[in-house]
DNA sequence: AACTATTTATAAGA
DNA sequence: TTCTTATAAATAGTT
């Protein structure tokens, strides 16, 4: 149909292959449509392009997944059933995996060992005590690595408020100084240190 | 495309309906065929008549699954994705009870224990140490129920063997006050045990 | 994207 | 259903 007769046979120029996929898809459409309408049919219909460009069509009658369902009965044939089987033996596999976990769990914290014969049991302690000593270890790792810290905080502090104390005394001393040269010195005001809590307030920080 | 014109409108006469059916259908299925082949398309076609019939038609290189799969993902429509996605939440949800408790798990044999702060190690020594003891309590229980039952065998396979001595020694004695009365007394010998070694078998096999 | 000569599909009739 | 055939529709090659 058109102004030469061809073959039904892969067009192998790209461009009359392009032109062509886009008249038929189109024509192809346009029939199921009219089947749809003219006869009560119903159609469902995809075209990829070989870019991967993809069309539909589904009669307004009933959605593809109904029609698929359908196809199904009829067929006989599974589309989605096989990868259903897979997630449902997946799910069973990690079940049984976590049912085992659960028990070494268990185990370990000394539950459920009735059903244990010596060997196991011994197997078990040898895992726990392992444990134990590990954690144990790692506690005390932490606690020196604290108490270490700790202590070099105070000493930082001692030096800290040493060198404070030092200045507010020389800041006072010249303050003193100065007043005598300004001969303001019978008023005699003091300095005040400036924050006279400092220290405990760091040390409260330190203790946490 | 006929002796005459139609309008796209249902076909009101059942019989002209059924056969304009036939016809289309067959040459909807005519023209997906070909442009599969002309352009290298990929087509799926499903066809219901309206008495339930079903025509169905898919390119030789994509199973209708595959085609159904694309299909999903590029339109983003779901299909069958309701069933299956609750599979898969119940699959992600599994495996991060797995994945926690395998955490656990090695947290309790010492393993992985840098991240856990001074409480949760404290937490974990208090797990691990309840459970050595409830695994070392079984043990001393299996212990002592396994020595209690051995004596018990020890006792009363004593009590056997002295049974068993009193019978051979009966034996023994009625066999000679046989002989004795069958004038048989010039011969004189004596009867042996049937097993001299019999106990000391069975103190083996107690052993164990 | 339009055009148009031809081929193809198909409506109606048998 | 199937065949026939006049005619409508689709489309291949061209512009």
């Amino acid at each position: 149909m058109g102004r030469g007769k061809i073959e039904i046979k892969r067009i192998e120029n790209v461009n009359n292959r392009v032109v062509t996929f886009s008249k038929r898809r189109n024509g192809l459409v346009k029939k199921a449509k009219e089947i749809t309408v003219l006869c009560d049919a119903k159609v469902a219909l995809i075209v990829f392009a070989s870019n991967g460009k993809m069309t539909d069509y589904c009669c307004p009658s009933m959605d593809l997944g109904a029609m698929l369902d359908q196809y199904q009965k009829l067929s006989g044939k599974k589309l989605w059933d096989a990868k259903h089987e897979n997630l449902s033996n997946e799910i069973d596999k990690i079940k049984k995996e976590n049912d085992s976990l659960q028990l070494e769990l268990r185990h370990l914290k000394g539950e459920d060992i009735q059903s244990l014969n010596l060997k196991n049991l011994m197997a078990v302690e040898h895992a726990v005590e392992h444990g134990l000593d590990k954690v144990r270890d790692h506690q005390m790792e932490y606690l020196m690595t604290k108490r270490r810290n700790e202590k070099m905080m105070v000493e930082e502090n001692r030096q800290l408020s040493f060198q404070l104390q030092q200045q507010e005394m020389e800041i006072a001393s010249n303050a003193r100084g100065m007043m005598m040269r300004d001969h303001d010195a019978q008023f005699g005001y003091r300095v005040q240190p400036i924050q006279p809590n400092l220290q405990e307030k760091i040390m409260s920080l330190v203790i946490d």
